[in-house]
RNA sequence: GGCCAGUUGGUGAAGUGGCUUAACACACUGCCCUUUCACGGCAGCAUUCAUGGGUCCGAAUCCCGUACUGGUCACCA
């Protein structure tokens, strides 16, 4: 029996050659410097923030170079495998602006000449370069069981010796051709081990484009590479080959794949690839119950899914704003002078990149989204939002796209300009800054008067104001100097600095009959510019609020 | 336990041996502006960079030890 002959009836399918492989998949006509990159999720359903942060990386860097993002599944594990995981995930990208240029467009279709970019599809590539790892003697079946490992595991622990499959505990190492062969024949089960031949006491570093220089010791474990039950490979494995087929020239991920480098390297080297450059991320953690910082995680914490921000109706752009300051040092800075600049103006630099977990701040997230939903036109506004309403407030929804020029005129107000107002963090924050135009949602409300609060004084001031002095086509400055007239007659003040040296000389002031005014035509104490809602409201509505009060 | 990474205010962080009695932003507090709220302005918020030692005229920045936090050691990615 010969390795040959083993590879055989270990790989009976195989019927490619890793020649005719390699052939398929040329090098990438690029201009010099474009950097090839990759967002490769497992799909377990939806895109947890910090994938999405080092997606958002990888399509960056792709872009800034001219080069190529390609989205490639990594199903492997077929029990977190989820149905329609894939479309959820590239709906989720793109819902961030994130297009693939290359790998998988919908559920099962995708675009590029460097597929199949579903590793399920690919079984019989990584099996034509396990045959060959075999054939060369670098790669054997191993019969070992579950629980056999776990003893050994067991051993090692007690001998607090390193746990794993290496040196002499690598048992079906050393099993002759033969005894492996007829093993095969009677049907038992075997994994694919990976033969390594590097040694623990060596030293091997890894340049990191973040990090710097990182360095380990050389890895001598004979990993899984094919698993028994459906032949997949594992991760390391199909992360090499693929990388390396796909011509990837930047592996950006989490720093939880540091220690993984040293089987990498040894599996690029052996199979004689050429490693890409890896940038590891700073992961993106929360502060959990103890107090202690933990990574977030997609299933015990909601606000770790992108969809979680959706639901909340903060924008996309906010959510990728966020993403890049905490991803990027210097992108802070460069947008508060740049603040209209286009993100792919941004240049990435992975010196600049944090290297520590940071901590997910809720409320960074929403003073940026605050400030960027302030930036947008009224049309941008109501063109985002509108969609969002559909979804998550069906009655705003109607509304807004019943009275869609008054809606617009509504979020105009002390909108564009220098010193835009901010008050709307998120959509969801929409509704209450606005319902009480809309006479559909002005029902059974609830008036928050402030200091005046006498009935007979409120009616007394309307009736005044508006008899005698409001006309709606007032410019502003004659609105207010009418107002400022009337809170003189009523014996309140017009000046705010004489009602502060004296304020018991008055009955109050003019911020009080404003609010009088603001409160009885919206029922809030709090709304925008006053002068602008009533013009907008207009006189019917106006006189059939006033009427409400009783 | 082995290996690896990280450690600058409540948070994100700048900082790469003297320009730092530590930038900027968020949050918070106070004042000012103001017809409300918001916006905006001003001020406050780390004498100190986990810690101990060393190198140096000089260290948050370089070196060594320690501590702490996190990651990883699967036929999961």
């Amino acid at each position: 029996m010969t390795l040959k002959d083993l590879a055989d009836i270990m790989f009976p399918d195989v019927t490619l050659t890793v020649d005719e492989i390699e052939k398929r998949y040329p090098e990438r006509d690029l201009e010099e410097g474009a950097e090839v990159t990759r967002f490769a999720p497992s799909p377990t359903g939806f895109v947890h923030m910090g994938s999405l942060l080092s997606a958002f990386q990888d399509f960056k860097l792709a872009k800034d170079t001219k080069g190529i993002f390609y989205l490639r599944i990594e199903d492997t594990d077929t029990l977190r495998t989820v149905e329609n995981g894939i479309s959820g995930i590239i709906s989720d990208l793109a819902n961030f602006d994130i297009y693939p240029d290359e790998g998988m467009i919908s559920e099962t279709e995708s675009i590029g000449n460097y597929g199949p970019y579903i590793q399920s599809e690919r079984k019989k590539i990584y099996h034509a370069y396990a045959k060959y790892l075999v054939e060369k003697g670098l790669a054997y079946p191993c019969f070992c069981s579950k629980e056999s490992l776990d003893e050994t595991r067991k051993i090692q622990e007690l001998n607090k010796e390193r746990i794993g499959y290496y040196g002499s505990y690598a048992r079906c190492r050393t099993l002759s051709v033969d005894e492996a062969y007829e093993k095969i024949k009677n049907g038992e089960e075997f994994v694919v081990r990976f033969k390594s031949m590097g040694d623990f006491n060596n030293k091997i570093t890894l340049n990191d484009r973040m990090r710097g220089k990182i360095e380990f010791p050389e890895n001598d474990m004979d990993i899984v590479i094919i698993k028994s039950n459906d032949k997949l490979p594992t991760y390391h494995f199909a992360h090499a080959i693929d990388d390396h087929l796909m011509h990837t020239t930047t592996v950006m991920r989490g720093e939880e794949w540091i220690p993984s480098y040293p089987i990498h390297h040894d599996l690029f080297k052996t199979l004689g690839f050429k490693e890409p450059l890896y940038a590891h991320l700073g992961l993106v953690l929360k502060i959990d119950e103890n107090g202690t910082r933990r990574k977030l995680s997609k299933r015990k914490d909601p606000e770790a899914s992108v969809s979680f921000y959706h639901e909340k109706g903060i924008p996309p752009e906010a959510t990728k704003l966020y993403l890049m300051t905490i991803a990027n040092s210097n992108f802070e800075e460069w947008f508060l002078s740049n603040p209209t600049g286009k993100l792919t103006d941004f240049k990435m630099d992975f010196s600049k990149m944090s290297e520590s977990g940071s901590l997910f701040d809720v409320e960074k997230l929403f003073n940026i989204s605050k400030n960027y939903i302030s930036r947008m036109t009224s049309q941008e506004l109501y063109d985002k939002s509108l969609p969002w309403m559909e979804e998550y407030d069906k009655e705003l929804f109607e509304l807004m796209k019943k009275y869609s020029d008054y809606t617009k005129a509504i979020f105009n107000i002390e909108r564009g300009g220098e010193k835009p107002r901010k008050d709307y963090a998120s959509f969801s924050d929409i509704r209450g800054g606005i319902w009480y135009m809309y006479d559909e949602l002005f029902k059974d409300v609830n008036y928050e008067y402030q200091k005046v609060t006498d009935i007979d004084e409120i009616k007394k001031i309307l009736n005044l104001y508006f008899n005698e002095y409001y006309d709606i086509n007032d410019d502003k400055d004659t609105w207010f100097s009418k107002m400022k007239e009337m809170t003189e007659k009523l014996g309140y003040a017009s000046n705010m600095k004489d009602y502060k040296k004296n304020p018991e000389n008055y009955k109050g002031n003019v911020a009080d009959i404003s609010t009088v005014i603001r409160v009885s035509i919206t029922s809030r104490s709090q709304t925008p510019d006053l002068y602008e809602i009533l013009k907008l409201l207009g006189i019917d509505r106006i006189k059939t609020r006033i009427n409400m009060i009783k």
